[in-house]
DNA sequence: CCGTCACTTGACCAAGCGGTCAACAAATTT
DNA sequence: AAATTTGTTGACCGCTTGGTCAAGTGACGG
């Protein structure tokens, strides 16, 4: 087994020029926006000619919604932290430094999934009705059980979600005007950690748990 | 005194389609993008000829900074509700419900912030730097004047104001997903009240005040 | 009634856009 | 080593864009 064959090598080959087209699409989509982007300025960013980006991907739409989805499924993910939880603390807890995670190493993702969702979803308005809408859900009903057993206040879950989605998220898409208010530069890491606790006290103390 | 000159009447006549058109632009930008909305567009939606946009307003950049700025505007009259305050608990409750309001009420012009910003201000960097970081200073002031008082928990007052920011907006900004999870229906008076209730709720009680 | 000035608008333009294509180079298969 | 497939690229095309402009319209002051 695990005999690279002609074809394993190509393949290989061709999934790291698209990652390399991937990574270039989402920094400039982050940037621009969809209508703001140019093939011309992707193709640039990764050092190629446009029409092999074309090459690779047939329609700026077909890479937009790659791009999209990768930053989807890295949230997805997160979500285990949240299941493998017995209680709010360490459920909610564990979400929320992963989320922060996320917005920390893929702040341009999450820029390109704001623009997309603010537009009024008009590519991937599928996954929302789909793949959200299931995920969140399930979710709903583990923080639901949470309540029902007294393990935290009664509190609306959506709204709960929401708080932990909008405020994670913030320090992704938000963080030029953050860099601004802390005198121009990037937030380092003791202040980083200082964020993640302040926000997992003030969240799960606001919902009644003992931390 | 109050006597209406004929160029009373123009300037007045002027203003009204000028508004016309930013409530179109402010729609369209909102929409799309700065990048991918269009002069015929906004021209469309205020039902008037492109060109007659550009009598108004020379160029796209022009319109795009007004629109802009007048939400910018609408969020810093909401600081009022801020400072007349003697506590954290209305203080901070009665700008929660004021900023909720306004992505109520004006869910496009927050998009389209939000939008800039997440680009990186590429057109009113000058409001961040000088505006917006005065605003905040005021403000964290009296948060940490709060905490000194042992009106409320010591939480750093910038990730409390992150915090704030990010949950009300987000009403406006992630509307069509929250929408979508809403059964594909806007938030009702109830859920939207109850949306209000729930976030002070956690907040307040996040940072350690009586209710 | 006439002249002035703010406004309106269809036609137009250079520039940039997404996307195509034919010619070529490199790698694999036979 | 010939044949075939896969990748690369400069030049090109039709179309849309932001913005201009000259010719007009209408309202007001003298």
């Amino acid at each position: 087994m695990n005999i690279q064959t002609p074809t394993d090598k190509k393949n290989a080959k061709r999934r790291e020029k698209e990652q390399i087209i991937l990574r270039a699409a989402e920094r400039v989509f982050a940037q621009a926006g969809f209508g703001g982007a140019t093939m011309q300025l992707i193709a640039d960013v990764a050092g190629l000619p446009k029409a092999n980006v074309h090459y690779y991907f047939q329609t700026k739409e077909d890479l937009y919604r790659q791009v999209v989805s990768n930053i989807f499924g890295i949230w997805l993910e997160a979500a285990s932290a949240f299941d493998d939880a017995v209680g709010p603390v360490e459920g909610i807890g564990a979400y929320i430094d992963a989320k922060m995670e996320i917005s920390r190493s893929h702040p341009n993702g999450s820029k390109v999934w704001a623009s997309e969702v603010m537009h009024g979803a008009p590519f991937t308005q599928d996954y929302l009705e789909t793949t959200l809408v299931e995920w969140t859900q399930g979710r709903l009903a583990i923080i639901q059980r949470w309540v029902d057993a007294g393990l935290m206040d009664k509190v609306d879950p959506r709204h709960l979600l929401h708080m932990i989605w909008a405020t994670t998220q913030h320090y992704a898409d938000f963080r030029h005007q953050i860099n601004t208010l802390n005198g121009g530069q990037p937030l380092g890491e003791a202040q980083w950690e200082e964020a993640k606790t302040t926000i997992k006290r003030i969240i799960l103390q606001g919902i009644g748990v003992k931390v």
